[in-house]
DNA sequence: TCAAGATTTAGAATAATTCTAAATGTAAGA
DNA sequence: TCTTACATTTAGAATTATTCTAAATCTTGA
C-alpha cells in the first residue's frame, strides 16, 4: 500500500474518470476518499454513512452513482462474498477475498498464478477471476473453543 | 456424472435430508429432480417455473424452502456469479464456475489443488472456495468478430 | 452569456428474498 | 384408532438492496 501524495491521488482519479467520460465531482472525490480511508470493504450503505460525516447533503442515489463511476473507470472493484449487499474495494491488484462466515470480516488475499492453469471450456476467453475463500478467521476459531 | 438408479437416488436424498432433520416431501423431491434434470444453474424462479409443470400447485415460497433444505443437507450448492438471483447447482464436487458475461451461460470447471496453496491470513480456517471466472464463451467470442 | 449536457437529489419502482400466519400433512404415543 | 406435536406448504405481506425517474443544479465550451 504505497502512500501517494494527495495531489497525485486527485490527479489520478481525475484522469481515470476523465478517460471513461466522467467528471471529477466533490461527491466522487468524497466517496473515493471513504473507500481509501478504511479499506474494510464497506457496502454502499456504509459508504453513505461515512461520506455523510464530511458531506451531510450527499444522498444514497449519489453514493450508488459515484461507486458505479469509480468501478467503471477502474478505481474500485465490486466484491461479492455472500448474498447481501455488494461491497466495494479500492485495491485494484488482482486479488481474492477471504471471508469469515462468523464475524463477516473480509481480508484481501493474493491469488496464485496457478489459477491461470484452470482448464476452462474450449475457446473461453477469461477476463477476470473472482476468488472467495469462506471459513473462520483466527479470532473466531479461538472463540469457538 | 454417474447414473444412479432412481431408487438409490431417492434413498440418498432421504438420508441426506434426514441427517439434517428434514423430511423428504414430494415438493423437495420435485425441486431436486428439476436441479438434476437440467444442470444449467437455474435461479429460484426458473426452478419454480420448471417445477410447476409437474406440480402446478407448488408455490414460490416452497421452492425457496426446498432449495434451502437441499443446500443445508448437502444436496445442492448456491452459486453466485453476478449480482442478480442466486443460482443452484446439484454438483457437489469441489468446483468453480465459468461465466460468460455476454450470454450468461455458466460452465462448471475443476479448480486446481494449487488453490489450497493460497496464502491466507494467519490462523484462517478455510472451509470452502468459491471461484468464478468471468469472460466470454467461445460462441460469444465468435459473434464479436 | 447561453445552451447542452452531466450530475445530484428525493422519492418511486423493482427485484430477490424472507417473514408471517393460517391450513394441511405426518409420525409417534396413548 | 385418536390425539397431539410438530413439520411443511401456501399466499401474501414485508424487507432489503438496487435501479429508475424527473426535477433542480452545476459545468463547460461555443
Amino acid at each position: 500500500m504505497k502512500a501517494r501524495s494527495p495531489h497525485t491521488d486527485e490527479q489520478h482519479l481525475t484522469e481515470q474518470l476523465g478517460a471513461t467520460g466522467f467528471r471529477l465531482t466533490p461527491q466522487r472525490q468524497q466517496v473515493y476518499d471513504v473507500l481509501r480511508h478504511k479499506r474494510d470493504h464497506p457496502t454502499a450503505e456504509e459508504v453513505f454513512i461515512r461520506a455523510k460525516h464530511a458531506m451531510p447533503e450527499i444522498s444514497m442515489a449519489t453514493v450508488y452513482n459515484c461507486l458505479d463511476a469509480l468501478v467503471k473507470c477502474g478505481m474500485a472493484r465490486q466484491v461479492t462474498v455472500d448474498r447481501g449487499a455488494t461491497r466495494y474495494c479500492p485495491n485494484m491488484h488482482e486479488h481474492g477475498h477471504c471471508h469469515c462466515d462468523a464475524c463477516g470480516k473480509i481480508f484481501d488475499v493474493d491469488i496464485p498464478h496457478e489459477l491461470a492453469g484452470l482448464t476452462l471450456p474450449a475457446g473461453f476467453l477469461a477476463r477476470h477471476f473472482d476468488v472467495a475463500v469462506h471459513g473462520l478467521c483466527a479470532a473466531c476459531v479461538a472463540k469457538k473453543k
